[in-house]
DNA sequence: ATGCCTTACGCCGCCCGTAACCATG
DNA sequence: CATGGTTACGGGCGGCGTAAGGCAT
């Protein structure tokens, strides 16, 4: 008899561990991870084991518990890999299998709200009324998240369609790493919101990094997240000097303009009458070369289905 | 004693099966996969089996074995998922283990060669040169092959650097969905190669989907191949009436001067002197938005590597 | 009849749970 | 001493190989 296992296990980073393993990295603890999984402790130990011991790598520090660098070199990888494989049997299941007549759409604050704050964009609401009125049967839930959440929901196929909007250079798609096909809707350039006696208030255009540490006014519902600010300036700082958790611009606006921090927005929200008088100015961004941008993010539609049709009519305008 | 195993069978997709399932849809046959993988037929079989089962659906045809329409869509997600999890462990790897001070390098056709073609880089050789001065004794191998396969050896671990060109919308990276970083040295204008004599010859600018069914000279040692040129196109078509192996691009300009077909080259390769008389013009591209791209393509590079000398003396320029 | 894929069956070893152990605060 | 990660050990089951079974060419 031939030995019964003639493969090598060159290959043993097999998919359940690194799932055990970016658990415990994120929540910090082999215990709750196995709560979570549905295992024992000793399991997600031993797991932990047999992928350091296969990669001959320390990837957590214990006690507590924390990615070495290794680790986190390897998370950066797993975390795509999971949901890519999650998008794979989602696609491959929806091939087959019709999907109830329901609509599961999501969309982030910025991109879903009607206050029309991008200036190129009108909204979820309104292309929704339309469907409604074409098929008033149809079951729709909407749901909210940040950007990269709401696409990976779409690449694993928990929602059809989802509106995001963000940070991003000229031209880059915002999900570009995930999955699924992204078309933008609007792309509008941005502009630092200042009290109109801050010392710069007068300069024609700013950089992003000059700006780091200043105060800053941390507005997710209103604004682009400062933590996507962070990101493209490519700089730590940043820091929120203030949190604004509610959705309406002319209140941010007018927290700037008291003096509690700085706010970054889409230059139309600031161009839209009302703003003269206000006590701010914006000023344009001039690097790093960014603009805020909605787009509309799905994957493979089914013609004639419900999700083509409220696509078609996100994209009509 | 609780169920030994209340984990749900949920996540079964295990990656070796992927594996599996990828080189028996490649080599269209179970048998020779078997050979391939270090299996036996049955294990082959029964893995496939336990795929199709797991996801409810027909992978695979049999007789003759081709992939059915839901298993082409899994393909397109396998493919990545296994690249990267090759990428993952070279990435871990690579921190732990000090490389052999050796250099593997990777170059397209036209990308590596000496002629200036894309005329915005002077080319590999110059380079090489210039470190060989610096690191007399440093072992180097450069290899060739599409720009899809270096981008993936790089990631794989496989080289260190990799020099590609290729068609791109403007400011698109030619390696978007692999996971590596690619930085563009060059970007250049498109235009098709036409006889003098041609009845689009004296067009300021052209469509290339009017172009599809016209006689092409696939040459892809001195020009793009026309499968970009088709996925960019979006439309079938582009069929070779010739092929040239070699990598002279007069002599490229020669055959399509002849009439044998037509050809798409950087705009560049023809502005350079001698062209007038060769019996060609050359007519850019409107539609699509089109430029012939060469990048840089690597992974974190470690400090004072070779490879990072390598990469600075390419970006010079 | 002959490839070539599939099914049947036995066995090895992986991986999990239980339980005891140990380290750290 | 308590909390939480590690190690030891036994057992069930997954998955491989062997071998026999279909099925189309």
């Amino acid at each position: 008899m031939v030995s019964c296992h003639p493969i090598s296990d060159a290959y043993r980073v097999e998919v359940q561990l690194l799932r055990t393993f970016v658990t415990v990295a994120r929540l910090g603890s082999f215990s709750a991870a196995a709560v979570e999984l549905g295992y024992t402790q000793a399991a997600v130990s031993q797991q932990i084991a047999s992928l350091e011991g296969d990669l001959k790598t320390r990837l957590l520090n214990r006690r507590p518990v924390t990615a070495t660098e290794a680790g986190a070199r390897l998370l950066e990888h797993a975390e795509p890999i999971l949901l890519r494989l999650d998008a794979a049997r989602a696609d491959v299941t929806r091939m087959t299998t019709t999907p109830p007549a329901a609509l599961a759409v999501g969309a982030t604050a910025l991109a879903g709200g009607a206050q029309g704050l991008a200036g190129g964009h009108t909204g979820l609401a309104a292309a929704l009324a339309v469907l409604r009125e074409r098929m008033p049967r149809l079951a729709v839930t909407v749901q909210t998240g940040s950007g990269g959440e709401l696409a990976a929901a779409v690449a694993r196929g928990e929602l059809d369609l989802a509106l995001i909007d963000g940070l991003a250079a000229p031209g880059d798609s915002l999900a570009e790493q995930v999955p699924v096909t992204a078309t933008g809707l609007s792309e509008v350039p941005v502009a630092v919101v200042l009290p109109t006696d801050h010392p710069l208030a007068g300069r024609p255009s700013l950089r992003l990094t000059d700006l780091a540490d200043a105060r800053w006014i941390e507005a997710d519902n209103a604004a682009p997240p400062l933590a996507q600010v962070r990101r493209h300036a490519g700089t730590d700082g940043f820091a929120p000097a203030l949190r604004y958790a509610g959705g309406d611009v002319r209140t941010l606006l007018a927290l700037v303009a008291a003096g509690h921090g700085l706010a970054l927005l889409p230059a139309a929200a600031l161009a839209g009458g009302g703003v003269a008088g206000c006590g701010v100015v914006g000023v344009p961004v001039a690097q790093p070369r960014l603009c805020h941008r909605t787009e509309l993010v799905h994957t493979a539609l089914p013609r004639r289905s419900p999700a083509a049709a409220l696509a078609a009519l996100l994209m009509r305008r």
